[in-house]
Parts: structure tokens; sequence; C-alpha cells
DNA sequence: CCTCCACTGGAAACCTAGGCTC
DNA sequence: GAGCCTAGGTTTCCAGTGGAGG
């Protein structure tokens, strides 16, 4: 009988619900057939790849535009297509796209265009120059070119100062024979040039597109199609898609923002059974949206970083109106570490701990003197007291150290 | 105008854990 | 197994600093 009710359940998933047709289309990466309001962009850009048909080297280019205005699915979309032209031509092409922010190091952006390739490398071990050798002597042995998509590209330019990687990627073609290789590099930050070497910009922009924020009008256009791939014929209304829309406009014209709004929306009206989507659910996934974020971020901080969090919170409770101050946060930290026999870390180390919170909006530090009595930062919560609670007292080893009292509670300023 | 607090934040060195080549 | 490479986190050291109080 249990098999029954079970085989109920899975059915009714695979039947699909009445609200959702397919909830992949609202995906992130899900790419569809048509990206409205990106005609010029899409013509650009096939536009400088079309030479590479030819056996001709591309232009490299530079594709500005901040988050959720079509860089990727654009970017995908032409290259996908070049792919597949390719291949009934005959030159060797080769594609690598790489997610410089997931990626992070100069050494893994090469590894992992060598597993694109096909080349096993170990995660670590190797000098950089041997993984350069080693993508060289595969295009020279295959005679294939490679396009490389280099996507956040800004997240890789602040860690590596000299621009070592772009640097020798844009010089790489001195090396070759009749092949080469093509970059295209992808970014959010429009001020990111600034950081970039004029010789390398100049070799990596022989060409730039740039992705204009979508327009309210646009995002519902967008919306439109994608809804009637994703949900069931009149489960959402005309009121609630411009809603949606102008939210997603108002931040910046984020179509992902946009289309997880759509998603979340569907998914508290599923959970209601309610076959409709209405304007509170969308006002109700935006405030998910923004609670899941900072949960998630919240719970996936280190060990140390957690602890500041919560000494944060303790002193925020006992001293209210002082404002905290970094030598009263190590004070406490140091306490915690003890209770639960950790060795603490130094306060240069915290302190850094504390920007790096800062940055991420979990915490407010700024920079302040007390004239006489020195310059330091005054520090409070960046979210909710309510969600540091509730998401960090489930922590096996913080959760309990919402329970301590400070034993040297700093003096009043 | 000078002092001096309580730090800030840069720089470099160090450590661990991995892996290569010879 | 020595001697080199990598990443990533941390410690050590220290010059620099905004501004209240003398």
């Amino acid at each position: 009988m249990y098999e029954n009710q079970v085989e109920g359940i899975f059915n009714k998933i695979l039947i699909g619900t009445n609200i959702f047709l397919n909830r992949d289309v609202l995906r992130h990466d899900y790419i569809p057939e048509i990206l409205p309001h990106r005609d010029e962009q899409i013509n650009r850009l096939a536009g400088i790849l079309a030479p590479a048909l030819n056996h001709s080297k591309i232009s490299n280019i530079f594709i500005y535009g901040k988050t959720g205005t079509g860089k990727t699915a654009v970017s995908k979309f032409v290259l996908s297509a070049l792919e597949n032209k390719a291949r009934e031509v005959e030159p060797l092409l080769k594609i690598s796209y790489i997610n410089c922010r997931l990626t992070g190091t100069n050494y893994r952006v090469l590894a992992d265009i060598c597993r694109s390739l096909g080349i096993e490398v170990p995660f670590t071990g190797l000098a950089v120059g041997e993984l350069f050798n080693r993508i060289l002597k595969f295009l020279n042995q295959q005679k294939c070119s490679l396009v490389v998509v280099l996507d956040e590209i800004d997240a890789l330019v602040r860690k590596d100062e000299d621009n070592n990687l772009l640097y020798e990627l844009t010089r790489i073609n001195e090396n070759l024979n009749s092949n080469w290789v093509g970059l295209i590099c992808v970014s959010n930050d429009l001020h990111f040039k600034e950081f970039l070497d004029a010789r390398i910009l100049s070799c990596l922009s022989e060409e730039e597109v740039v992705f204009k924020p979508y327009l309210a009008n646009e995002l519902y256009d967008i919306l439109l199609i994608r809804v009637k791939e994703a949900f069931h014929n009149d489960v959402i209304d005309f009121s609630s898609l411009k809603l949606c829309a102008a939210l997603a406009a108002g931040e910046h014209g984020d179509a992902r923002r946009a289309l997880d709004l759509l998603r979340v929306a569907g998914e508290l009206a599923e959970r209601e059974g309610i076959e409709k989507v209405k304007e509170d659910h969308i006002r109700l996934a935006q405030k998910k949206i923004e609670h899941d974020r900072v949960s998630e971020a919240l719970s996936s901080l280190p060990l140390h970083s957690k602890i500041v969090i919560v000494v944060t919170f303790l002193l925020n409770n006992f001293m209210p109106k002082e404002g905290v101050i970094t030598g009263n946060i190590f004070e406490i930290y140091k306490e915690l570490c003890k209770s639960i026999e950790l060795e603490p870390l130094t306060q240069r180390r915290v302190s850094g701990l504390i920007n790096e919170l800062d940055l991420l909006g979990i915490l407010n530090a700024r920079v302040v003197s007390f004239g006489r009595f020195g310059r330091t930062k005054k520090i409070r919560l960046g979210v909710s007291p309510r969600t540091v609670l509730d998401v960090l007292s489930e922590d096996e080893v913080v959760g309990g150290l919402f329970q301590y009292i400070p034993k040297c509670l700093p003096k009043r300023r």
C-alpha cells in the first residue's frame, strides 16, 4: 500500500503540477532559442567570429554589461552556432568556456582550458608555464584553433595584479603556426578597464560589444516568451508579469533576477496549492530570494568568520547604543575561541575577516577616528539579527555560542 | 601646533597540502 | 628523495593616520 502512496507522489512530479510546464526554462543556464532585444549584439558577435570558418584568426573581443543583460546567453548562443558550423566546414576549432569567478586563479583557468581540450592535468602542482606549454603543444599537434571565453574576467584581474595570465594569452599566437587563439573577455564591471595595462587592453579589445541593461518593457517581452514554455496556460496574469518586469528593471535591468522572481513565485503558489501566480506571490518571492541569499552566505562562511558574526551579534545585544569597534570584537572573539578550545587568529587576521564580511554585506564596517582615543573601525551587522540567529544557531560549532555572556564588556565611549 | 591612541592596511615571510621532474 | 612548482590561509612586522586634547 505504501508503494501506491509513494508512486502517487512520484507520478505527481512526473506529470507536473498545475503550475509548471517546464521549470528548467527559468534556470540561469538555460539558453533560449530566441533572445529578444539582442539582435544587434548577436549580429555583431557573429560578424566578428565568422572569419574563423575561413581559417582566419578572429579579432579579440571585449564584452561589457551588468549581470543579467544577456552577455553569457548571447555568447553561448553564438558560439554553439559557430561550433556546429565549424564541424560541417572542416577546420578544427575548439571552444573553451571559463567562468573566472568560479575558477578563481590563473592556474585553474589554464587547467580548465586544458581539461576542455581533453588534456588531463592535476588540480595543483604544475608550474603555470608548464600548463601553457601543454596547451601550445596540443594546438600545434592537432593543428587546431581555439576560442577562449573568459567570463567574469574582472574577478580574475583583481586577484592577479600584474595580469600575467592575460599578457601571456595575448602573446600566445606568436608561438603558433597557421592556427590561432582568439579571446573573448566578458566583464560585469564597466570600470574594470582601469585595472588593465594599456598594452594588454588594446590587444584584448580589438572589438567591443556593449550590453545595455534591459528596460522594463524589454524584460516583459523576455518573460512573456519564457512564461509560455515554463508555465501552464493562464497561470500568470498580465499584471503579475508587469510587476515582475518592473521589480527587475529597478535592479539595473537584470533578466536573471526577473526569471528568479518568476520561478520562486511559481513555487510559492505551488506550495499553497493555488493554480494562479498573483502579485503577492511575486512580492513574497522578492523577499524570499533576498532571505535565501543571506542564509546561504552565512551558512557557507568559514568557522572563524562565523564566530566574528556571533560576536558582533552579542555585542549588538549587550551594548546596542555605543557602537562596536575592532578591539571589542577581538577581545570577545578570543573569549569565545577559548570556550570552544579553538586557537584564535591574530588581530590582524580578524581585522581582515571583518573587511571580507563588509565586502559581502554581512557586516558594515566604517573607519572612524576618536582623536585622542585612536583610529579604528566601527562595526555593525549588515543583515537582520533575526536571520543571523536563525541560520547560525543551527550550526554545530557556533550554535551554542549565542548563550555566551561576555566576561569583560567593553567600556563605554 | 604637537602628541599620541588604537588601530589600519601593505608587504613579506611562513605553513600546509598537493604535485611535478630528474 | 631533493628541489622545484602551485594555491590559499595565516603570522609577523611596521609605517601611516584622523583628530581630541593638551
